[in-house]
DNA sequence: TCAAATGTTTGATC
DNA sequence: GGATCAAACATTTG
């Protein structure tokens, strides 16, 4: 569920509360969630500090204290369609679906995941990332990343080896909001279109990470608030209803996903059908 | 009751 | 390369 304003907004609650504070335990009740040995895991960053976090697309990086000359590891967390990442006392009930437990001095985190598709993983050797994060980079990078690309643009927006950080409701928002048909190819797009789409990417990223993200079904922040960009959507989530052009936004199938546009303002050129 | 759909990613296949 | 599909899963919706 989570895409980038969302993990923005979980990254913020917990940087927050964790960074000082001394992971003490780590509950695995799931191994599967665990990328790799999760006995490995557990040993490796229990007792450590926590640095400091990043995201990075969809992706939360939590770097914890080296000790001695002993480089710390990464933590990388990715939360898939349904994680959840919560701030918990030790005392309150556990949660349906609660896999992994990250137990701190007064706090505990609580990975939650209906469906366990997230994943969790150790990484020793951190590299630099190499793709443009649709909400970081700058424009001008993300518009090179686009340009000289083919293939549809829905295809490309959620593509996270080009962009990291747009799935579906946003990729959606994006090109209806750069009144691009999903379907249309990249490279019949001119610069100027790809810098307004870059520029259109950013904007609805701003405004969702201001008001929380999304929750249109299971998404909640580390409190277990809800997000507020619902009421925006003009596209995801509405077929039948009337965009602000007149015409009434349809749901096809995109790159076998679900996709909402309007066939009015999202013309599709008759000479690229 | 059952089939389809759900905010993701990866790997296979053509 | 690019397009398509299936699978990893559980729950909700029509």
């Amino acid at each position: 569920m989570p895409e980038l304003p969302e993990v923005e907004t979980i990254v913020r609650g917990l940087s927050a509360q964790l960074p000082g504070r001394v992971l003490t335990e780590i509950i695995v009740k799931f191994p599967r969630i665990i990328n790799g040995d999760a006995r490995g895991f557990v040993d490796r960053f229990t007792a450590r500090a926590v640095a400091s976090l990043v995201r990075h697309g969809k992706s939360i990086f939590i770097r914890f204290e080296a000790r001695k000359d002993v480089p710390s590891p990464l933590m990388r967390i990715h939360l898939g369609m349904t994680g959840q990442l919560l701030i918990h006392s030790a005392a309150e009930p556990l949660a349906p679906h609660t896999h992994v437990i990250f137990r701190f001095e007064e706090v505990e985190v609580r990975y939650v995941d209906i469906r366990r598709f997230g994943k969790i993983e150790m990484i020793e050797t951190p590299k630099r990332f190499t793709v443009p994060d649709a909400w970081t980079s700058p424009e001008r990078v993300i518009v090179a990343a686009l340009r000289n690309r083919r293939g549809m643009a829905k295809h490309a927006l959620l593509n996270q080896n080009v962009i990291a950080g747009l799935g579906n409701i946003y990729a959606d928002e994006s090109l209806h909001l750069s009144k691009i048909h999903p379907r249309r190819p990249l490279e019949s797009l001119s610069d100027g279109r790809l810098i307004s789409l870059c520029h259109n990417i950013r904007a609805i990223l701003r405004r969702s990470i201001r008001i929380g993200g999304t929750s249109f079904r299971n998404y909640v922040d580390t409190n277990g608030r809800r997000g507020g960009f619902k009421d925006w959507l003009k596209v995801y989530g509405r077929e039948g209803e009337r965009c602000a052009c007149g015409g009434v936004i349809r749901k096809t199938i995109v790159v076998s996903r679900g996709t909402h546009f309007c066939p009015r303002c999202q013309r599709l050129p008759s000479a690229l059908r």
